[in-house]
RNA sequence: GGGCCUAUAGCUCAGUUGGUUAGAGCGCACCCCUGAUAAGGGUGAGGUCUGUGGUUCGACUCCACAUAGGCCCA
């Protein structure tokens, strides 16, 4: 007879195969049908606010993952929140201006940019922008990221275009905006700046001439000294204002015929054969001392002092024209120098340069040399092929030149440095050695150039005198722009006349003109970004300022962070956020970055079509954030083992919950069986330590806690003791309904807590619930985060099933000896007999009658406390000692009873009745009143 | 070259204020089950805690240096 069909077997069209890729596209469907955004807004509305302000990403190419971390981090603290019952309106944004759109616009479309008119070009950059805003959007989406999709945050949205202009006023208003110069890279063949980006590096001849600075101030009576000086560029020597050293290095003063040099220690004997060594320096002993300038006998040049001075190369002394360098600008800003530019747009010198007025830069150059050599102050002259920048549109070289751009100024009157530096000390920094980061970086940085010599972004909002060239900036001005951009964007500066927009009676303050000329320049766009929280958390009714949490990249501190709290000091004297999280990289399983030449590179797209968005978002919640992150092939293959295991967990609790009625059904707490407490105390104890974890924003932990639970709680102890009482008892028994009981509650518990990071598969497990749990929630992502039931916390309970638990796992040691003895197969063919003393033995004895189920095998005795086994070879016992818990020993026989073909244990009661030869008593009665149900239906 | 950060089993992570034989999940090997079945259970093998010095009665833990890697600068 076959018996299989009494049992109560799980039942469940929950499929154990995931089919991730394709059951994902359900769901997002799903919450698009039902708008859940909208319902959770709605629902959440007068729980507390969180404010999550999302980071802008650029909106170029698809997005990878980085971006995949991030956002799906921002989204479990996101979901969390609103579990929690917070009002969370998430707005995603893109950044949407910027040089290298414009510049896959000009590749792209092989359009030349001066070719046609910058409206034109303009359109086409936001056609682009926005194309990608699109792509990335369903992309998120499809990573299952809750946010506001109808209506994100674009950088080239109008009120967001017009709120650049009021926050650059505010500031302005501060005494924080101020003209300066600044070094870029110029093609005096276009005519035009250049961006990193647009500069290629070839091969070029140069000259190369070592030159001798006379020191003015007597340093060595009776010989007149010199510093050398190496350089390729003569043409910035007419800009020259100083001469730099390394505080540190060892410079040494030599003499030669009379004449004393000074360079280099280890340079000495690459310009020199024969030579007396008259003094050894160390760099920073000569700062301060002024030569003659080698040009320009009536100017001078001061001695300084510069980490980045190489003495590798050249004197180990540097020509510095802070005109002409980026580095140079830098120290030339550190010790106050000035900075003449002598070239004008063309390349020519101009009345600055003196005699050499009127030359090509590179024309001058000869006749640099020649003067030098005739005033004798020329050591050596050569050329040299080297590597330089390149225009890459005419070829031709490039040269660094100052221009007039526009800066905030971090230390004028308001002093922006030190109300930021106070400011950062108010928000909660996430790693803790991330404070020290930004701080360094606020300490150090220099004044932010905010203006661009390019096309696609905002402009700055500044009207120039015809007459005067001064610069008006007012009140009314700002007003008038901030409220074209609000009504017409951007483009509407290129479009219109000065005089259009400046339709109202104003004159110059300087010179009283009426006739304006419009700035060229637009914003850096770290600045667009940087003032999001003026146009997005202040401007929308939903959200408010400042915002709880940023939440970022650790590059970003000088990013994002920085240019945030800058814009936010500087108008509101302070921080933007609260609270500022940091996350590391995504690498490759040997801790490197992702790059193409080394062929590491995952795509989250392909991940997505092959395994699904939850493994990645298992993948983000696996990994310690905070420093780097790995993935790899095998490691995104381990997730989806990961996965698998808790999926079959709820699998098998849906599939034993098919005859389960709440209402019907449920067993009161104290009336349940001791090990349906156990488990419901563990779900407990998980959710209250998961809940701790998400609010530290530690969420590999959340989910390690979570897959233990799973796997070891779960799956290896209680569903493997279940199964014979779910499976065998009676349908409707007490003991199976308190099983489902425990079961239904640690399900619905689970799935919630898990929801955040496994958002599909939690949706999924949801939809198989049965309505009485869900509280009216029609998604999981609807529903609240469970409330820790303190009744179930007992702790009696605790402490007893600890011990019977670490009991069973030697009892499965010993099982495994006996089963490599061949005493045993299956365990329950196994009969234990235990030995313990003290409260051990008191344990044993108390729980003798639930040792069996607990073991999962057919008979557990009690040795009495004075017996001992008899320790003789017998093939068919074993007596194990434990290592771990002393005084227990465990003796394994085989049962000399009979197996029960229904329940599969082994009992004396198998066979006696003989109507039911195969069965036990207790299988018997199940069955009888099974036929009793049936036939009285 | 500078600032900040990271380094514990094949993979992902724990490891409380320095204190016994360094833990877990996954993977791997072997075994059991075939009533969670393209599932489930058990046992076990894996670690000079990146290296070298130092402090200490005692260091995975504290200090210094080095190596490898990451971010940001130069």
């Amino acid at each position: 007879m076959n018996y299989k069909e009494t049992l109560n077997l799980p039942r469940t069209d929950f499929p154990m195969k995931a089919d991730l890729a394709l059951r994902e596209l359900e769901f997002l469907k799903f919450w698009e049908e039902i708008d859940l955004y909208k319902l959770i807004i709605e629902q959440n509305k007068l729980g507390k606010p969180f404010i999550l302000h999302d980071g802008p990403p650029y909106a170029n190419g698809d997005i990878h993952l980085g971006t995949t971390l991030n956002k799906v981090l921002k989204d479990f603290i996101v979901r969390y929140n609103i579990l929690k019952g917070h009002f969370v309106p998430f707005v995603p944004g893109w950044d949407c201006h910027g040089q290298p759109i414009e510049y896959e616009v000009e590749k792209k479309l092989r359009i030349e940019k001066w070719k046609v008119n910058q409206e034109e070009f303009r359109k086409k950059c936001k056609e682009y922008a926005l194309h990608f805003v699109e792509r990335q959007k369903e992309q998120f989406k499809r990573l299952g990221i809750f946010g506001d999709w109808k209506k994100p945050y674009l950088t080239l949205d109008f009120e967001y275009e017009a709120t650049n202009i009021e926050v650059f006023g505010e500031l302005y208003q501060r005494g924080l905006i101020y003209k300066g110069r600044k070094p870029i890279y110029w093609c005096y063949h276009c005519e035009t700046a250049l961006a990193e980006a647009e500069i290629e590096y070839s091969e070029k001849l140069s000259p190369s001439i070592v030159i001798k600075f006379p020191l003015k101030d007597e340093l060595f009576s009776g010989s007149s000294s010199y510093f050398l000086i190496w350089t390729t560029t003569p043409w910035t020597l007419p800009a020259n204002v100083a001469i730099a050293l390394h505080p540190e290095a060892k410079y040494q003063a030599i003499k030669v015929e009379n004449q004393i040099f000074i360079l280099g220690y280890n340079l000495v004997d690459k310009f020199f054969e024969k030579y007396e060594v008259v003094r050894d320096f160390k760099g920073k002993e000569l700062e301060g001392l002024h030569c003659t300038h080698v040009l320009f006998e009536e100017k001078s040049s001061q001695v300084i002092l510069a980490d980045f001075v190489s003495l590798d190369e050249g004197t180990g002394c540097v020509h510095i024209a802070p005109g002409h360098g980026e580095e140079d600008y830098q120290i030339g800003l550190k010790y106050n120098l000035p900075s003449p530019m002598p070239v004008d747009n063309r390349g020519y010198f101009t009345e600055e340069a003196g005699k050499f007025k009127g030359n090509h830069i590179y024309k001058a150059n000869d006749l640099i040399i020649d003067d030098l050599e005739k005033r004798e102050l020329l050591v050596r002259s050569e050329q040299v092929t080297h590597s330089y920048p390149h225009c890459w549109r005419c070829k031709n070289p490039v040269i660094f030149r100052a221009t007039e751009q526009w800066f905030i100024s971090m230390d004028k009157e308001f002093n922006l440095r030190r109300k930021t530096l106070q400011a950062i000390k108010e928000v909660e920094w996430i790693p803790e050695w991330s404070i020290n980061r930004i701080t360094s970086m606020v300490e150090e940085r220099p004044d932010w150039c905010i203006s661009r010599q390019r096309s696609w972004g905002v402009p700055l909002p500044i009207f120039y005198c015809e007459s005067c060239g001064k610069e008006l900036i007012t009140e009314k001005t700002i007003a008038v722009v901030a409220e074209l951009f609000r009504k017409e964007g951007a483009d509407s500066w290129f479009r219109k006349k000065a005089d259009e927009i400046l339709s109202f009676e104003i004159s110059c303050t300087n010179c009283g003109g009426n006739k304006f000329t419009k700035e060229t320049d637009i914003f850096d766009v770290w600045f667009e970004s940087g003032i999001s929280h003026a146009a997005v958390l202040e401007k929308r009714k939903e959200l408010s300022w400042p915002a709880d949490l940023y939440v970022e990249g650790s590059d970003q501190h000088r990013g994002w962070f920085q240019s945030s709290l800058l814009t936010s000091v500087g108008c509101k004297n302070a921080p933007p956020y609260r609270t500022v999280l940091t996350h590391g990289f995504v690498v490759d399983e040997e801790g490197r970055k992702m790059s193409k030449s080394l062929g590491n590179v995952i795509d989250p797209l392909e991940v997505i079509k092959k395994l699904g968005a939850d493994i990645l978002r298992i993948w983000v919640a696996s990994s310690d954030f905070s420093s780097d992150v790995a993935v790899s092939n095998e490691i995104l293959q381990r997730l989806v083992e990961v996965y698998r295991r808790i999926r079959n967990t709820a699998r098998f609790i849906i599939g034993n919950l098919y005859d389960f009625d709440l209402k019907r059904d449920s067993v009161l707490y104290q009336e349940m069986e001791e090990i349906d407490k156990w488990a419901l105390l563990k779900i407990n104890r998980l959710i209250d330590k998961v809940d701790n974890y998400y609010r530290q924003y530690r969420f590999h932990l959340v989910f390690q806690s979570i897959n233990f639970f799973c796997a070891n709680d779960l799956s290896a102890f209680y569903f493997d003791v279940l199964k014979d009482r779910l499976y065998t008892t009676l349908p409707s028994s007490k003991e199976r309904r308190s099983a489902q009981t425990a079961l239904l509650e640690i399900l619905v518990n689970l799935t919630k807590i898990l929801s955040p990071i496994l958002t599909f598969t939690c949706e999924e497990i949801w939809q198989h619930l049965p309505e009485e749990v869900k509280e009216g929630a029609k998604s999981v992502h609807l529903s609240k985060w469970p409330t820790v039931n303190s009744k179930y916390l007992d702790k009696v309970i605790e402490e007893r099933w600890e011990k019977l638990l670490s009991i069973r796992s030697e009892v499965l040691k010993a099982l495994e000896r006996a089963r490599d003895h061949g005493i045993i197969k299956d365990s329950l063919e196994a009969s234990i007999i235990l030995k313990a003393e003290g409260s051990q033995g008191e344990l044993i004895q108390d729980y003798c009658a639930l040792l069996p189920t607990i073991f999962i095998v057919s008979e557990v005795n009690l040795l009495a406390q004075d017996a001992d086994f008899t320790e003789e070879e017998n093939l068919n016992k074993i007596i194990y000692h434990s290592e771990t818990l002393k005084g227990l020993v465990v003796m394994v026989a085989r049962v000399k009873t009979n197996k029960c073909e229904r329940c599969w244990n082994y009992r004396k009661s198998t066979g006696e009745n003989p109507q039911y030869p195969s069965l036990c008593s207790e299988c018997i009665r199940v069955i009888e009143k099974l036929d009793k149900v049936k036939g009285g239906s």
